[in-house]
DNA sequence: CAGTTGCTAAACTAATTGGTTGAATATCTA
DNA sequence: TAGATATTCAACCAATTAGTTTAGCAACTG
């Protein structure tokens, strides 16, 4: 299994905290795009838009292979999964009845079901 | 149908984005917790951590009720469920078999299935 | 070879963040 | 009323961030 650490999920969550983070992520879901292409759609200088792709790798969200002088991202949807994971927790807190959830939750000293020590 | 704006994210991810808060938000799922009570396990100073606890209010996350001196803070799980369906966009790249996907991707100006604006 | 292209690195700025302390406010209690 | 309790507010600091510009480095192209 994989190891969630919370460092990790700090990392992500903050990448996916921008919106032109998380719409180059979109466009990376349509396939592999080089970091030239991945800024183009944006005013910000390319500078700008190649540090905000760094960032995304730094957080597992992209990886990249460089072939010639253009650098090849691609997604790596791990860090992703994790994250909704962990989002998933509280899955139980929408869409569920509340008073049922209530009578879930009060079952003393079942700390967390996962079994985890993540946060 | 409720709008889940890019700034909305933004403010979500961000305050996902960091240990204390989530640990926060873990124990706010276990029921209602005052600030004083929700900033005890931490090292900081009471105001650090009351400061974290605007940042989720902030975010939508939690909403406060203010009973005699104390400020008792219950979850919000709507901003949860809007990041989760975020990220589920993604679901596809875990779990499923790669070239499946890629085929899937290939429809060609396919932009956005979930026919929204959001990033 | 010279020039252009794709990208990173470095240095800088302005704004934001996470944290502190000390004072202010409001509520409960003796 | 006086004091303790629960909390925010304001001012401040150090570190980080998002952005810029300029320069540098490979790798293609003619």
């Amino acid at each position: 299994m994989v190891q969630h650490q919370t460092h990790h999920l700090d990392a992500v969550f903050h990448a996916l905290a921008d919106p032109t983070r998380r719409h180059m992520l979109r466009r990376l879901a349509e396939g592999e795009q080089s970091v030239g292409e991945l800024a183009a759609p944006f005013q910000m200088s390319f500078a700008g838009a190649s540090k905000h792709v760094r960032t995304l790798e730094n957080a597992g969200l992209v990886r990249r292979t460089v072939r010639g002088r253009t650098h090849i991202c691609r997604l790596e949807p791990a860090p992703l999964e994790a994250a909704d994971e962990w989002l998933r927790f509280y899955e139980r807190f929408w869409g569920e009845r509340l008073d049922a959830l209530e009578r879930e939750l009060k079952k003393p000293e079942t700390t967390t079901p996962s079994g985890g020590c993540d946060d």
